[in-house]
RNA sequence: GUGUCCAUAGCUCAGCUGGAUAGAGCAACGGCCUUCUAAGCCGUGGGUCGGGGGUUCGAAUCCCUUUGGGCACGCCA
């Protein structure tokens, strides 16, 4: 349906140019002045040159149009040309209870749905998640089930990172230590066998030594003589494996197969879902055909010993390198991967448009990326490209987030971290209220929600493209503006529409005219809801739902403070009053699952 | 050095397709639990929106400039 302030404003654009105006003036916004009125508009202002006239008296000339309107309970021009505008009770109403009885509170399927393609979370095959992950991966997530809430079909792929140099260093490791093992020799024809030769907690351990063993530096800051070696080693043991040399091939299966099913756990802790699980190593195939294709329509030509694309373009500021599609010993990189990726997905996927979401500071990779796939044909015209760079996470002294003992922090421990943060509090909650303990798994659990909206909320209600700091106490403090705050509103509402069912009361089949200031504020929160989603969508904000979640719950809370419900004794009122709560749970919870998390029945 | 992003209350952040007195949360201070969950509500104090110019009836918002920071800048991902 029409976001109610189309709505509004089409009603005042009437009234523009009936007191012979321009329509488009009309346009009506939320009051930056709630104390004068609820709702604004300041056309008068913007059309007081164009028509010569006094903005006062444009003002004053629709105001006396509008006054015929039932939409508005009160229109007040004032000095130096503003309308105010006030909307009558019943016209709010009847576009909540509109908003309520249709599909997803209101918003319309798009004329032209869209198969967007998300692509986020990047994680390392072998290597353990960490905070790096972390934005990516919540941002991604919240954008994907944003977008397929306006509409859109949406593909989410975690894009393994399966087929470069890291693979090279665990290979090179696993060589150097166990270097009898048939994937290492050249004359083994046999069958490699099925065990793989390391556990999970071992890969996750192999990574880190072989790489900080490629970058081991003496006193004077530059590389040693063992490192440059180790690294030399590995650059050849990954063009090798790239090239398919059979053991190795055999040895990243085993890798690959020992680590996804981790992989696909923690990211399931964070609720995070993909729906494909693509990795570098899948386009390997589609390779050596487009570089062909690439060198004979003269789009890729040798420079330095590599293979280069040059995608400089006129009116760049700055001179951008080449992308590089071979690396002079002939292997791919990670340039080359993702533009055999987005190769695969025209191919598969026909998507209109890729949305990446990484660290910002990849973002001349991707300018690099997106210019050679258009340049060479790979992408096409029509297809959108677009980098969401995420900021990074600091830890609260403003610097990248680190552990005590300078390292960095494991996804898994940080989540258990706020978990254990959560079931303290509830525990400690009980017994200062002298309640009766929730059973062991029953209280797990509401940490864990509590625990997931806490790490979420702080993380999405920032803009993804900003450095934010990440406090644990602040963010598990759950005062203020928080996730666990959000969810707690929620469950005072679950809390009196429990009992009022236990009580047989049953909520009112319609949601009643808004009976008082702070009703109405709810009813106009809802209003705002079509218009959220449609800006979340379009600018990929995940912190708009943030902020729009915020002040209903803020609303509510005032709300509930000021109204007794159970103890209502006017049945009409009491049942009008749970229609209009479970309306605004109903909204929340919807949101909230945009964000990524849920919400527990008690708290 | 070049490019790029950022700078708003003591701290952490919204607001930025220009509008009336710049908003939250935390921290500080003061109220509110015999009544549906006090992880709450109500209130007080706190700001030359980094500095300087400009456009405009009107600028935190747009343009220019300057200062200070982050990040990136050919074979790692």
């Amino acid at each position: 349906m029409k976001q109610f302030l189309d709505q509004l404003s089409e009603v005042t654009g009437a009234a523009f140019e009936k007191a012979g105006f321009d329509a488009a003036l009309g346009k009506v916004g939320v009051s930056n002045r709630p104390d004068l009125c609820e709702y604004q508009c300041n056309g008068a202002m913007a059309g007081a040159k164009k028509y010569g006239k006094k903005p006062i008296d444009i003002a004053n000339a629709v105001a006396e149009e509008l006054k015929a309107s039932d939409t508005f309970s009160s229109v007040e021009a004032v000095m130096p040309g503003f309308l105010n505008l006030n909307v009558s009770e019943k016209y709010l109403a009847e576009f909540v209870r509109a908003q309520m009885a249709a599909e997803r509170f209101g918003v319309d399927a798009p004329e032209n749905p869209r198969t967007i393609v998300i692509d986020y979370g990047g994680p390392n095959i072998a290597k353990p998640l960490h905070v790096g992950h972390l934005r990516p991966a919540i941002i991604g997530e919240s954008i994907k089930r944003i977008a397929r809430y306006a509409g859109h079909k949406v593909i989410g792929d975690v894009h393994l990172g399966d087929w470069g140099m890291p693979m090279g260093l665990i290979i090179t490791e696993i060589k150097e230590r166990k270097p009898e093992l048939p994937y290492f020799d050249e004359n083994f024809d046999g069958e490699y066998p099925k065990e793989p030769p390391f556990t999970l907690a071992e890969l996750e351990e192999i990574y880190p030594t072989a790489s900080s063993k490629s970058k081991e530096k003496n006193e004077a800051g530059e590389l040693t003589e063992q490192a440059k070696d180790y690294h030399a080693r590995a650059l050849e043991n990954t063009r090798l494996m790239q090239e398919g040399l059979r053991g190795y091939r055999a040895l990243l299966k085993q890798i690959v197969d020992i680590s996804i099913p981790d992989l696909k756990e923690n990211y399931r802790k964070l609720n995070v879902d993909f729906d494909l699980w693509m990795g570098e190593s899948d386009v390997n195939d589609l390779i050596p055909a487009m570089v062909e294709d690439m060198k004979a329509k003269g789009h890729a030509v040798i420079s330095e010993g590599a293979l280069v694309v040059d995608i400089r373009e006129e009116g760049d500021k700055k001179e951008l390198p080449p992308c590089i599609i071979l690396k002079s010993d002939g292997s791919a990189n990670y340039q080359t991967t993702d533009i055999a990726t987005i190769l695969w997905r025209e191919r598969e996927l026909s998507p209109d448009h890729i949305i990446y979401i990484t660290d910002k500071r990849q973002e001349l990779h991707f300018t690099q990326v997106f210019r050679a796939a258009r340049k060479c044909g790979i992408a096409k015209e029509s297809t959108g490209l677009e980098f969401i760079g995420n900021g990074t996470i600091n830890g609260a002294d403003g610097h990248p987030f680190k552990t005590r003992d300078g390292g960095v922090p494991r996804l898994q421990y940080l989540i258990r971290d706020i978990e254990d943060r959560m079931y303290n509090r509830i525990r400690e909650n009980e017994q200062a209220k002298g309640e009766t303990p929730l059973p062991e798994e029953e209280a797990k659990e509401t940490a864990r929600m509590t625990a997931l909206a806490a790490l979420k909320y702080g993380d999405l209600s920032n803009q993804a493209s900003k450095d934010y700091i990440f406090d644990v106490e602040r963010f598990t403090a759950s005062e203020g503006d928080t996730g666990p705050y959000l969810l707690y509103t929620m469950a005072r509402i679950s809390s009196i529409l429990r009992k009022a069912k236990e009580a047989g009361i049953a909520p009112a089949a319609e949601l009643p005219l808004p009976g008082n200031a702070a009703q109405k504020a709810l009813y106009m929160d809802m209003t705002a809801f079509v218009r959220m989603i449609a800006e979340a969508c379009s600018e990929r904000a995940p912190h708009k739902v943030c902020a729009f979640l915020y002040q209903m719950a803020n609303d509510m809370n005032s709300f509930y403070h000021e109204t007794r419900i159970l103890a209502e004794e006017d049945k009409q009122k009491q049942a009008g009053y749970l229609a209009l709560i479970a309306a605004v749970h109903a909204m929340m919870s919807e949101c909230i699952g945009l964000l990524g998390f849920e919400a527990p029945e008690k708290m």
